[in-house]
Order: C-alpha cells, then structure tokens, then sequence
DNA sequence: TATACGTGGAA
DNA sequence: TTTCCAAGTAT
C-alpha cells in the first residue's frame, strides 16, 4: 500500500538533485519573484515549456511587473501574445495586472482565495501562485499531478470523473512545509520521469510507494473518457493588397482568436462558402492552394481568395505594409495564410 | 458536466 | 498522416 506521509519526503529529496533550472523559478533558498510565477503559470497553461521559455524572457523584458503590464497597450499585448494560442490568457493578464493595481494597492494577493477572483486564475493557478510565490500550503493539481497521482494510488477511474478522488488523494501527500517545492517536483516529475507514454519507473524515487507500478502497466493511468470526432470546417481568407499594403481586421473580442489582428475571412461552415463575406467587392483571383489548421475542437481548410491592384474605399480596417507583416501579431493560422500568398505558390 | 478555446512537438 | 497531449479557464 501507498503511505502517503512517505511521498513527500522521497520527492523532496529528488526534486533536490534533480529540479530543472527554469527562468521563471527562483534559485534555491531564495523567494520567487510573484510576477513571474505567476506570468509563467499563465504561459504554461496548456502550453510547453520549450515553447513558453523564449516568450517569457521577452514578455519580461518589455513588461516587468504589475505596473508596467497594468499600463500597456492592449494590441501590443495580443501582438506580443501571438502565436501562443489561447489569446483570452492575453487579456486576462492585463485585466489581473490592472486589479492588482487598482484594488489591491499594487501587491499581487497571497492567499488562494483572493488569487481565485482575478481573470485567468482558476482552481490550478491560483493554488500554484499561492504555493510557489507565497509558501502557502496548497493542493496544486494540473495533468501531471494527475497522472503522477493516479498512478501512485492506483485510481482507476477514468477523468474526468476521477478528479475528485485524484484531488483527495493529492491534499493527503500534500507537505506543509515546502508546498511549492512539492507542488514544482510533482511536475518536473511528471514531466520527465512519470511520463504519459513509457514511465522511466526504475529511476522514480516513488516507486517503492507506487500501486501502480506495483500492479503492472501504470502507464494506462489515467484513464479518459473516450473523445467525440473533430468536425472539419472550410472557409475563405481574403488577400486584399493595395499597394505594398495588405489589409489587415481586428477581430471580435470574443470567441476564436478573439481581438486579434487578423486577415478577413468569412464563415467557416461545413462546406466550401467561396466568396461569402468578402470585405469589398472585387475581382477575386482563387488561389489552388488550400491553408489546412487543427483548432482544439475542430479542423479547417481554407481557400485564399485575392484582390490585387484595385481601387479598394470605405474599407474597415488597417492598411498593413506587407514588409512589416511578421510585426502584426497575426495568429498561426493566417500566418501560414500569408506565407502561403508570398511564396506566390498558392 | 460539457464545450469552447491554439499551437507545435512527439510518436 | 494521424493522434495525443502540454503547468487550464470561463461559461
């Protein structure tokens, strides 16, 4: 059987030798700065640490504490974002940073609960924030926890059914002492030894205590709920150039790439729409070259629809040099779009 | 509880 | 090529 008063103490000394240097954590016996944790712990949401390390340095340079953040323009923040997805973490920040300053005197809040009510901290950041930047002791449970968890005692429910027992069981090997140390060794080991796929089990320092290693094949742990299909969509994108310039929308705050930069397209439907929803009228050229994209929840092929040397008037939108598109802040999708136009091979 | 919400890397 | 999935949150 799984003691859990032993888990702690094994990841402890593990986490010891063997914590990955990050930019974001603070060198050991010394206080991470709460900025940070928490600027990383948005980043990393759903988000790879190879692919968040670059982004951070260079969110920090430009914007390094509340203060700052809380003052920034709002489309240099979601051009800063681009390419991160989920863009609604872009706003919340700002949102965050302004409260911090305006309700909370410019000190991010300590305590789980008050961290809980700021946009963009859910249950997990706000347990981590007030764990890593605070000491606070709390049950901090993102995928890894999960799995880590799930495997160790063994819970063979499947998710996400299986989180309340998961997060039970995580508040009982839960320290005290050093909660934000357990709760960054949890992940490192997750991360690089309790794997989703081929566990290095001989190496993890809790595999005296794990009841799944002891019952064989940990690696099916956690079990999940079986996934619908992704529907596939099609849509148009449309190149409007005038000039060296090509035209550029903002689109809706709300939904998919919400407030982002980006080129007009029309509905994205279940079959090929071609021209509905053009942003001016004029002779569109249709190029052969489909821009194929995977979102979370569906997939989508659009056709490029192009307007070239045309008197264009009462356009909404902004006139964009063609030569400065890489400093748009345009989401991968119509990145791709517009390499796809320049190579001229669409 | 279920769904919307991005992206890129690994296998 | 396809599938999985990574330090989740909001509604």
């Amino acid at each position: 059987m799984t003691n859990p008063q032993a888990v702690a103490p094994l990841l402890l000394a593990w986490y010891d030798r063997h914590r990955r240097a990050l930019p974001w954590r603070a060198l050991p016996g010394t206080t991470a700065d709460p900025y940070r944790v928490w600027l990383s712990e948005v980043m990393l949401q759903q988000t790879t640490v190879a692919a968040v390390k670059p982004r951070f340095e260079a969110w920090v340079a430009r914007w390094p504490d509340f203060a700052s953040l809380a003052a920034a323009d709002d489309a240099d923040v979601m051009a800063t974002w681009a390419g991160l997805g989920y863009y609604a973490r872009a706003r919340n920040l700002v949102a965050a940073a302004k409260a911090v300053v305006a309700d909370h005197g410019g000190a991010f809040p300590t305590d789980e609960a008050t961290l809980r009510t700021l946009p963009g901290l859910g249950a997990y950041t706000a347990a981590a924030v007030a764990a890593i930047a605070f000491g606070r002791r709390a049950v901090v449970v993102d995928a890894n926890v999960e799995r880590v968890v799930a495997r160790l005692f063994a819970i063979r429910d499947p998710l996400p059914g299986a989180r309340v027992a998961i997060r039970a069981a995580t508040d009982r090997v839960t320290p005290d002492a050093r909660a934000g140390d357990f709760a960054q060794a949890m992940m490192d080991l997750g991360s690089g030894i309790c794997t989703p796929r081929a566990p290095s089990c001989l190496l993890c320092p809790l595999n005296a205590e794990c009841a799944g290693y002891r019952q064989g094949a940990p690696e099916r742990l956690p079990a999940k709920a079986t996934k619908k299909a992704k529907p596939r969509r099609y849509g148009t994108i449309f190149w409007v150039q005038r000039g060296d310039d090509v035209l550029l929308v903002r689109r809706p705050d709300k939904g998919l790439l919400g407030g982002m930069r980006a080129l007009p397209t029309g509905p994205w439907v279940e079959v090929a729409p071609a021209l509905d929803g053009a942003p001016v009228d004029a002779e569109w050229a249709m190029r052969n070259v489909a821009v194929s994209h995977g979102f979370t929840h569906f997939d989508i092929e659009l056709t490029l629809a192009v307007a070239m040397g045309q008197a264009h008037h009462a356009v909404d939108g902004e006139w964009w040099p063609i030569a400065d598109l890489d400093r748009a802040g345009l989401p991968t999708l119509f990145a791709k779009a517009a390499a796809a136009i320049l190579r001229r091979d669409a």
